[in-house]
DNA sequence: TAGATTGTTAATCGATTAACAATC
DNA sequence: TAGATTGTTAATCGATTAACAATC
């Protein structure tokens, strides 16, 4: 349960559109010095009551007859998804996607450090992926502690996903952005994010076979 | 807008819950014969109630006093959700991403038939990559026709992607899974769905430094 | 038959949109 | 000042949960 401003709880789905918020500010900061929410709304498909209300949570950064100053409200929201500040993270599992990942680029510009990637593959330990070091499984409770690691990614195969999981939360990792293609057995509490493609591509089939022309 | 059993709407969010319930039949398939919505609700985490409302936008799957028999629900949403039958797609872009989802074989056990790869890179466009052909971008709007691509995945750099969706709308795609880092600029009905890793990444960071224990 | 459990309708809850006083 | 637009509260909409008759 995440509060706000003036103490208000803040729904999740704000909370997860908030980035998608950022990326609006970003791409606005050299079309335009500032921007009302009815403006923001038609642009990204909303309301301008959504936004007004979705920004309210975090503070008032607006002006009556003006609008939200666009350069204002990106460092704003900058500083409240901590896009200015540096967080550490892991990557488990140096298989397809784990590589892929170590190779994206674009985390750095989020603020996020890739500080190591761990794996099971005697082959692997001891390499180096795109400059980051390859340890050993074994290692990631004491990797954890030692490098202030705060978040996890986890993009192992499904039967050994618990398994990870468990070693990481005993650990102490603060959150885990989970690959594998199942629900994790974590505390109801602990903060998850799921990114499960193929849930996704099926959602998208199923839609394209179905939909009527409306 | 799509209909179900008795002509009735399915909201968006019961389709995008389809493939976690086929995830689960399938697990469940080796442990139960059968399962009540009350048994799966605790399982999935949700109310026994959703369970019930959820599968019944898609026909009277149960019996009263017994339940859903695993092996009969798995194969109904297998049918429901297409995995019974093969889906072509192709993968635009040769990059990190687009190179660890060709590699990827979850898609196969989900009806998936990845038909070709597309990029700009010349020194890409004929080679394979583990087993599929490297196409240019400017044959994309023949390849779809011909080869009868339903799907299309867009994994490359945010600064072509609308390009590149222009092209696959124009050729013909009936639906889009998006990798890029921004809201693609499609007419609002046209079937997409996005993959926002830095967003996911985002909201999770937030909702580790801001959480309270509850 | 009695207990269990479905599918569906009604009640509740939460999120979105509309309205509007405040004010730049 | 007059027009524009905010932040917030009230109204509406849609999704979830509870209740229950039907029936295996």
């Amino acid at each position: 349960m995440i509060r706000g401003k003036d103490g208000s709880i803040i729904p999740k789905v704000v909370i997860e559109r908030l980035p998608r918020y950022y990326r609006y500010f970003d791409w606005l900061e050299d079309q335009m010095e500032k921007v009302s929410s009815k403006k923001l709304g038609e642009l990204m498909g909303s309301s301008a009551s959504q936004v007004r209300l979705d920004l309210s949570y975090f503070g008032d950064f607006g002006q009556q007859g003006y609008g939200y100053n666009v350069t204002k409200l990106k460092k704003e929201l900058a500083r409240i998804l901590g896009i200015d500040r540096q967080t550490n993270f892991i990557i488990v599992g140096a298989g397809n996607i784990g590589k892929a990942l170590v190779r994206y680029d674009a985390f750095f510009d989020a603020g996020f450090t890739l500080k190591g990637i761990f794996d099971i593959k005697p082959s692997l330990i001891g390499k180096k992926i795109n400059g980051v070091t390859v340890y050993h499984i074994d290692d990631v409770k004491s990797f954890i502690k030692k490098e202030n690691i705060e978040i996890a990614i986890i993009a192992v195969p499904k039967q050994v996903a618990n398994d990870v999981a468990k070693l990481l939360v005993e650990g102490g990792i603060k959150g885990i952005l989970n690959f594998a293609p199942l629900d994790l057995d974590l505390p109801s509490d602990f903060p998850v994010e799921n990114i499960h493609i193929i849930d996704k591509l099926l959602a998208l089939s199923f839609i394209v076979r179905h939909r009527e022309d409306e």
